[in-house]
DNA sequence: TTAATAGTTGAATGAGTATTCAATTAATTG
DNA sequence: CAATTAATTGAATACTCATTCAACTATTAA
């Protein structure tokens, strides 16, 4: 993490700024003078770093794919040991506070661009893709250590985030607490059934 | 179905241009004045039928909402008879062209706002709670006629969803039509899997 | 036919938008 | 210290936004 003279740090700056406003403001309304109220400088010295807004959308769907794919990193590292990392992943993936850490409303309202921004599209596939990659890889190693038996780790990868993704989209419409956390819990049972833990 | 008078018409019309405007131009940056532009008629006319800005979002919602029901009771009626219903319907869900009736970039966008308008949210909720229940009730008639063995049919209509909305969620940032279909392909034989078929 | 209502228009309002630019201050380098 | 570069400012640009309003034209009812 370089960030070695002030302008890296201003870019971080402002990003994070764009990253809390568009948090309580919603992404698509919140203006360059917003953000620059926010960090209480003129608009113009955001242009000065961003040079259009396009590039500043851009600069917080990177900030906002790099959060998640840390979030994700983070929970392989905390593991104790390597027997354990299969479902200790498993339970924080499919936990409501460990999701609380990063906000669903700017990540769909980012997502949304994918349809009409194929360089967005991009850059969010990639990472999904990379998640399921390590996924797959964590099961790999699960295989040779005889814990679980999968014939397929690519695809079972992809099928434990395929219920992920869809158990979030739908309890994030849920108003209860209570509600919430038991299809959490229904779909991690279902996570592990699919494993064959 | 009325629409008898021509303000009903115009409210209907003026919604239905929303939301071809919406899918071209992106939710959030469709505007009166563009709605207008798209049926050659003065922005004030919008505003007579529509008091605000958030009165013709949340028209469009309830349009859009509307829309994605209609699909699923559209698939669930075309089922010749009662026994080819449930396998009929999970092959139509992952099927893409039939997703492709519904503009995903639309209905992320609207759901985005899920998050900060809590009217939406209830919104939103109500409609998957529908479809929810219309799947559970047509588990629990396949297991009357002995198709399946279905434990818990609330549950499993429910994991079903997840796995739908969850490999959409992921297909859409897939470039080719190839990558969608294998995917699709592969949370089809998980559904039949879960649903013991 | 007259009166009342509903639909439609175009112009105007004021606030907010992204972006440009010249001027000014601060930091860095020779 | 002097010269250069980088960071910052505030004012001004042209544009779009939602919304208001008075005037106008159909349509309908008495």
């Amino acid at each position: 993490m370089g960030l070695s003279n002030i302008s890296d740090l201003r870019k971080k700056e402002i990003v994070e700024a764009f990253y809390k406003t568009a948090i309580k403001e919603g992404l698509e309304s919140t203006s360059i003078a917003k953000i620059a109220k926010s960090l209480d400088i003129p608009p113009s010295l955001i242009v000065h770093y961003y040079k259009s807004k396009d590039e500043l959308v851009n600069a917080l769907i990177n900030h906002c794919l790099e959060l998640y794919l840390k979030i994700f990193e983070k929970t392989y590292d905390s593991a104790i040991d390597s027997s354990q990392m299969l479902p200790s992943l498993i339970n924080r993936m499919f936990s409501k506070d460990w999701n609380d850490l990063f906000d669903d409303g700017v990540y769909y309202s980012a997502y949304a661009m994918v349809f009409r921004e194929p360089k967005f599209r991009e850059k969010f596939s990639k990472i999904h893709k990379i998640l399921r990659l390590k996924l797959s890889e964590l099961l790999k190693e699960c295989n040779e250590t005889g814990m679980i038996k999968c014939i397929n780790p690519d695809q079972t990868a992809n099928q434990i985030f395929f219920l992920l993704d869809g158990t979030y989209f739908y309890i994030n419409m849920l108003e209860t607490y209570k509600e919430q956390n038991e299809h959490l819990e229904s779909s991690k049972k279902l996570a592990y059934s699919i494993l064959g833990l």
